[in-house]
DNA sequence: CACCTGACTGTCA
DNA sequence: ATGACAGCCAGGT
């Protein structure tokens, strides 16, 4: 994929705060012409040991995408304050921006 | 080149 | 609310 919106949607992620969650779609629509597979792409293809908060990056409809790490995906949102409901989902509130 | 596969989404039954 | 589905499109086979 083109590494300028690569970069693009890298940065975006590194800009989300502490304690808030956003989109893949609301990020690709922050970059310049990224769709939300390929946020997703350039998640799965960070390499390890990055700094990036990729845990705080989930589905439009508020419940965490289906990956490998998605059990550690939820722990690191729940320490960080982020409340799920009995459905796996989470408050509108927590979105960002 | 044709076909398949997703860390996805909006729409609709 | 909930699930099915058709778009989506870069990468891999």
């Amino acid at each position: 994929m083109n590494p300028l919106v690569r970069e693009q949607i890298l940065t975006i992620i590194a800009s989300i705060p502490e304690g808030r969650v956003t989109s893949y779609g609301r990020i690709a629509k922050m970059t310049d012409g990224a769709t939300a597979r390929m946020v997703a792409r350039a998640l799965r293809d960070l390499p390890s040991g990055h700094e990036l908060p990729w845990f705080r990056v989930v589905t439009s409809s508020r419940k965490l995408a289906d990956h490998s790490g998605a059990d550690e995906q939820r722990r690191r949102l729940i320490d960080e304050g982020i409340a799920f409901d009995v459905r796996g989902r989470i408050s509108v509130e927590r979105f960002w921006p």
